[in-house]
RNA sequence: GCGGACAUGGUGGAAUUGGUAUACACAACAGACUUAAAAUCUGUCGAGCCUAGCUCAUCCGGGUUCAAGUCCCGGUGUCCGCACCA
């Protein structure tokens, strides 16, 4: 027989060329056929794919092709997040323009993808940086302004006072510009907002009905969105000890926000954020205040470095009056950990209820008061240790509200307080709050999608109207020094004002890269439609029913393109029900409601990533893995530098990045071993949401199953029956031995590419394989029959995952069609079951023995059969069962 | 700091969701084929012991249950997100 070896890169270029020639991936709606849009999430295109990247595409990938094989209607599409900093960085460092770095970028990625055999409608590719496409977003951007879900306001930004420029939180090192190294300073901007804060409600309770979304990112989003029920109380300052500067501001009182109104009386100090229009007004004449502000500001912008950073405070000298008790007098205190954008930059400290408020308190000696006696405690003997009482409990040391419990507390605190007054207002007022912050979307920066604004000094914000649309980005803008290349741009901002006509200036931000990826997946229904939406066609394919990437995206990004898709419909670009799908019957349910499509996606599978080991040269630079010689194992394993024999650090194992080099590069894998060789990599042992440790031996062994596969199908084709022989009308024992493993890995395979247990699937292919090769030993009635249908399942069934090889072997089985287009087969349901079935036989929860028995034998068989075992008498020792818990085709258990 | 996850042999992992723990793969060891190597094939492979068998093993400590890798409580460790990276 041909002993030849699988020769995966003639074949997958060959089957590459014929699957594009037959234009097998275009997409178009079909109202015949139910739809599956299957979406990865779209790369940014940064230079080259490597095997890292390649893992999700290849996860969408399978299912793409299953699902067509299952008769799906199929959209696959592929895409480029095409603007960002790393371009304007590159066009800085080596001159050349964001744009042609990027063109560059996506040329040779979509090379890499191709060379992937990706099923993919090519057709629909875009980037974002397409005037095509960001001429689209201006306009829903105007519309969305139309709507009053744009607006302006001040907002704080990272500030490089060297550098001149604006700083993203990751260009903050340790508090200095990752350039200059001067420490950043807080500016306020006037920039623009979306008003997601509108649909915070709504993003909420939503996420209730996304059954097909991972438990965690859900959980995530709902901590992210934060609703919190408490009240805003207000409290009267101390005109004493209040600086005349604060007089000078009108403001005679703090309104806190709190979720806990019932410790009102464990209140020991106000902390405000140093932005508080109080904390500012009062460091104009406090010089050390002052410094304690600008010493919080300098902490930037980003939360976690806030709130990891040591809890500190400034006594402002400022009093309060409790509201229950006017000659209560309370300090306040500017801390570092109190936010401006959350609540109202005011909180009250309970130390006793609250572990931050609690070190806070010890930290500068304030006064501990016990409110909450937790259940168990004494009254009498209860202390706070340095452990807050944050749980449930009874009111102590709370005049009226003594013996209540903290729910009872809420409310009856909050009404009384409700009903009290201050200059006239209610002192207390119920209040949901959300931690959600409306998005921030401008960007001092060049390659971004233009806002298509104009500012006249008569007419102040002018919109552009669409006929001047799109505001294009100007080819010829500079990038040799920091700062927004639209700024130094001596023309590009200069225009008239289109409503009064006189000279005004373009809005020279640009929009964050989120808006770009928020409704991709709405362009890919009609990419070439003259307005974002053809509503016809999105109707048709969204919402997406399989999205697919990796967890770092389980709350911004899913959460912004959840929220731009119903700003979207509600400022006039919804998707068309009346397009859905009537074949379809689950469809057809949901076409009532599907006026109001609201999740743009039905389902989403958050994949793990692809880990490899970090190498470090001994000056400390990071090596790639292709120039370092690995020597040893275990212990010993020791790594030298190939080019130069200098010895290597080998470091952790980290996620595949180019900044640390250990990336496998695509094209290098693919020319040493093949796509499939990849494809079935990337998919096998690791589960695909958990992150996979690229090795070169587990890369082995996916190569050596491409040839062993190849072998096997060959060697079945020679001694199986010839192609359309009749199906026998009896096999003989080793005949349904084969069928049965045959059909029964069938199934698993259908259902775990379903479920997207790759690697479940990948493993039982493998167990398959093993026994074919015992298969083509053997002989006997209708084993050659048999042998053949093994064959043809067994290409069918790891052609999605390896489908030039599996094109090979169908044509090797006789076959002139293309695997591509047969049906996904169906398991006979008959060889799905065994007649007889091995259960275990347990005494005391131990497993003694198993039993052999009929499949549908009833209990009482199951129980006698399992209490005739000798080995079982012997477990129990001459004693009595004192019950017999049998439960049918799983388990015995004997209970003495 | 806050929020979310994860932890099973030398290694990656499986376990029909509470029912025979360690499927499958990698590595290792032994053998077959070969002048030799590669490739391929076969076998062994959690630990311990008084080895026809028994005991102990799913990060650590408790609990629920006839039965726990799976559920509950308390720890430890690792990873991810935290709003201007994409």
């Amino acid at each position: 027989m041909a002993a030849e070896r699988y020769n995966a890169p003639v074949s997958e270029k060959h089957w590459q060329k014929v699957w594009q020639e037959a234009d097998l991936f275009a997409a178009s709606e079909d109202a015949d056929r139910p739809k599956a849009y299957i979406l990865e999430m779209f790369p940014y295109p940064s230079g080259r794919i490597h095997v890292g990247h390649s893992r999700n595409y290849t996860m969408g990938d399978v299912l793409a092709r299953y699902k067509r094989a299952k008769g799906f209607n199929v959209l696959h599409p592929m895409g480029w997040d095409a603007f960002g900093m790393p371009a304007e960085n590159a066009a800085m460092e080596r001159k050349v323009h964001p744009g042609a770095w990027t063109n560059q970028n996506i040329g040779a990625m979509r090379d890499q993808l191709q060379s992937m055999g990706f099923a993919i409608d090519w057709e629909r590719e875009f980037a974002t940086c397409d005037v095509d496409y960001y001429k689209h977003q201006q306009k829903l951007f105007l519309d969305m302004l139309g709507t009053d879900l744009v607006y302006r306001k001040s907002s704080k930004v990272n500030w490089d006072p060297v550098d001149n420029t604006v700083l993203a939180n990751e260009q903050v090192i340790d508090g200095c510009g990752w350039r200059s190294g001067a420490p950043v300073e807080q500016r306020e901007l006037t920039q623009w907002f979306f008003r997601i804060t509108k649909y915070a409600d709504e993003l909420l309770e939503a996420l209730d009905g996304l059954d097909q979304w991972p438990e965690k990112v859900r959980i995530m989003q709902a901590n992210w969105i934060g609703k919190s029920e408490g009240a805003t109380i207000r409290w009267a300052l101390d005109e004493d000890s209040t600086p005349n500067a604060v007089k000078a501001t009108k403001i005679d009182e703090i309104e806190v926000f709190t979720t806990r109104p019932d410790t009102l009386f464990g209140a020991s100090f106000l902390a405000i954020a140093a932005d508080h229009p109080i904390a500012r007004a009062a460091a104009e004449k406090n010089a050390d205040l002052a410094e304690f502000c600008e010493e919080c500001r300098s902490l930037g912008t980003s939360v976690a470095d806030l709130e990891s950073a040591e809890k500190k405070g400034f006594d402002t000298g400022i009093r309060v009056h409790h509201p229950l008790d006017p000659t209560w007098l309370l300090p306040v205190w500017v801390a570092n950990f109190v936010l401006m954008d959350y609540g109202t930059g005011a909180i009250f400290g309970c130390p006793s209820g609250d572990q931050r408020d609690l070190d806070f308190a010890r930290a500068y000696d304030l006064p501990v008061t016990p409110v909450i006696l937790p259940k168990g405690e004494d009254t009498a003997t209860f202390e706070i240790g340095d452990q807050a009482a944050d749980g449930d409990g009874t009111m102590i040391n709370s005049q009226f509200l003594n013996g209540l419990d903290p729910k009872a507390a809420f409310n009856e605190v909050v009404s009384r307080l409700e009903k009290m007054e201050l200059g006239g207002q209610p002192v207390a007022t119920r209040k949901t709050n959300f931690r959600l912050r409306d998005w921030g979307v401008s960007r001092q920066r060049y390659w971004g999608c233009p806002i298509p604004i104009i500012h006249c000094d008569d007419c102040g914000v002018v919109p552009v109207p669409d006929a001047d649309l799109p505001v294009e980005l100007p080819s010829d803008a500079t990038f040799d020094k920091p700062g927004n290349p639209l700024d130094h741009h001596p023309t590009w901002s200069k225009v008239d004002c289109p409503k009064c006509g006189k000279p005004a200036r373009r809005e020279t931000d640009t929009m964050d890269t989120f808006v770009d990826s928020s409704w991709y997946y709405v362009r890919f229904t009609a990419p070439h439609a003259d307005k974002p939406v053809d509503a016809k066609a999105a109707g048709y394919w969204l919402p997406v029913d399989q999205y697919i990437g990796g967890v770092e995206h389980a709350i911004l990004h899913l959460l912004y393109s959840r929220f731009f898709f119903r700003a979207m419909s509600d400022s006039g670009h919804a998707p068309n029900s009346g397009a859905s799908n009537a074949k379809d019957g689950r469809k057809k349910k949901q076409k009532a409601s599907a006026e109001k499509l609201r999740e743009p996606f039905a389902a989403l599978f958050t994949q793990g990533m692809v880990t490899h080991e970090t190498y470090k040269s001994s000056d400390g630079a990071w090596l790639p893995p292709e120039d370092v010689t690995l020597e040893g194992d275990g212990k010993s394993r020791s790594a030298k530098q190939t080019s130069t024999g200098e010895p290597v650090t080998i470091g952790p194992i980290e996620k595949m990045s180019k900044s640390k080099k250990n990336v496998i590069d695509l094209d290098e894998f693919i020319g040493n071993y093949g796509a499939d060789t990849a494809r079935w990599f990337v998919l096998s042992d690791s589960p695909p949401e958990r992150d996979v440790i690229y090795t070169d031996v587990g890369v082995e062994g996916a190569r050596r199953y491409v040839q062993r596969i190849w072998r096997l199908i060959g060697e079945l084709e020679q001694k199986a029956a010839p192609r359309d022989t009749p199906k026998p009308t009896e096999f003989g024992p080793e005949a349904t031995e084969l069928r049965r493993a045959v059909h029964k890995t069938l199934h698993n395979v259908g259902r775990n590419i379903e479920g997207l247990r790759f690697n479940v699937a990948v493993a039982s292919l493998y167990e398959l394989a093993n026994v074919l090769a015992s298969a083509v030993q053997k002989s006997g009635n209708g084993h050659d029959w048999a042998m053949r249908e093994a064959a043809e399942l067994t290409v069918q069934m790891f052609a999605p995952m390896m489908p030039h090889l599996a094109e090979e072997c169908w044509s090797r089985l006789g076959y002139n069609t293309l695997i591509t287009n047969q049906p996904w087969p169906q398991a006979e349901a008959a060889l799905l079951v065994d007649d007889e079935i091995t259960i275990a036989v347990q005494v005391n929860g131990k497993r003694r023995d198993e039993l052999k028995i009929a499949r549908d034998a009833s209990k009482e068989e199951v129980e006698a059969a399992a209490l005739a075992l000798e080995t079982i008498h012997r477990a129990m020792e001459g004693r009595q069962p004192k019950k017999v818990i049998v439960v049918p085709q799983r388990i015995v258990n004997v209970v003495v």
